[in-house]
DNA sequence: AAGGTCTTGTCTACACCGTAGACCTAAGTC
DNA sequence: GACTTAGGTCTACGGTGTAGACAAGACCTT
């Protein structure tokens, strides 16, 4: 990637962060670098490939940053590190949570064989929780994905009811419900 | 509401559910209604507006046709019922679906109050549902609209990774996916 | 019946959008 | 020196939402 796409894409994302995928033109991108629209396609097919590429990227860095932390031993803690980046991400850059996790993608991992074969980075932090969960004997033995892509949905219906206005509790209050209902669920499945 | 504000909602109506939000613009519900886009604007403020009232009508609709139906006495026989009504709306009309449950709207209720208040006429079912189970012994007392939210949150997270393209299965099979899912939460309640 | 007001529509115009196509220019490469 | 290629520009097309001025009919009051 030339230096120039590279500019790009960052000043596409600082808008994107700021305000959302929607507010991500051409125009006012090329402007912003210092440059005519049409050079964007010099470098990107289109706007959608564009996006995609903020998309990629933005996810590998967030997968790498969550893998990046040292794990926690027990359990129960392991689920709470989790959760917090999850949520850390989601209301700390909810444009780009949107963005990312909402939209269709083009190589978004797909369950169950993509997700099954290790190839998500942020779906396998949870398989290996929960499966380190059934190693110390804190949950039942049983194929951790289907309950990894229950806590996985469950976390992000919730986000999303949140960002959609459905759930009208502060910020923190919302953590600890986030917490509280997955932590319920997982309460399901104890040895 | 007036005719001409009525069929115009209409004919809106058509355009999302057969090609999604984006696809209704002005100048094509104005062209499909036989009149000037600038028509629209003396019965809607804006867009947004008009689109407003088709999630309201749909919404309305919707929850109406689900309380309508008789529900079965049995607790499972009820989960299953109700599962199969908001796949059957999720997996059938897509492009509503997204546009209804997806973005944030006006007059959508709020957890907790508006919901503890009977306000969603969908939530409603499931809570009762829950109390139902309860009842019957099937399911542990307790508060049940945590658990309702739970359920909620969680379908309607699969939905979205669904909608995705991020759960690659043929429809029937994501159908008993989200059933074994949710059946699986529901069994950590059991009494 | 006359006059005024409200409703509903049109017409025109503006500012924005993504992007196709032709063109220019400089840097390599044979 | 001739050719190719990459990166950039300019212009233009067809699309978008919507503001503002205007017109015509309905309705209501006197």
């Amino acid at each position: 990637m030339s230096a120039t796409a590279a500019r790009l894409v960052e000043i596409a994302r600082e808008i994107l962060l700021a305000e959302g995928a929607a507010a991500v033109s051409m125009r006012r991108v090329a402007t912003a670098a210092g440059v005519t629209p049409m050079t964007i396609y010099r470098h990107f097919a289109n706007r959608e490939a564009l996006l995609a590429t903020i998309a990629d990227a933005s996810f590998a860095e967030i997968a790498e940053r969550w893998a990046a932390r040292p794990a926690a031993a027990d359990f129960d803690k392991r689920v709470t590190e989790l959760l917090d980046d999850h949520l850390d991400f989601a209301l700390g850059q909810p444009h780009l949570y949107d963005f990312v996790f909402t939209d269709p993608r083009e190589g978004a991992r797909r369950w169950p064989d993509d997700f099954r074969a290790g190839g998500s980075p942020s779906m396998n932090l949870v398989a290996d929780a929960l499966t380190g969960g059934i190693r110390q004997g804190a949950l039942r033995d049983q194929d951790v994905w289907p309950l990894a892509l229950t806590v996985a949905a469950l976390i992000h219906g919730l986000v999303q009811l949140f960002r959609g206005g459905r759930i009208d509790l502060p910020e923190p209050d919302f953590r600890a419900l986030v917490h509280q209902l997955v932590g319920k669920v997982l309460d399901g499945n104890r040895a």
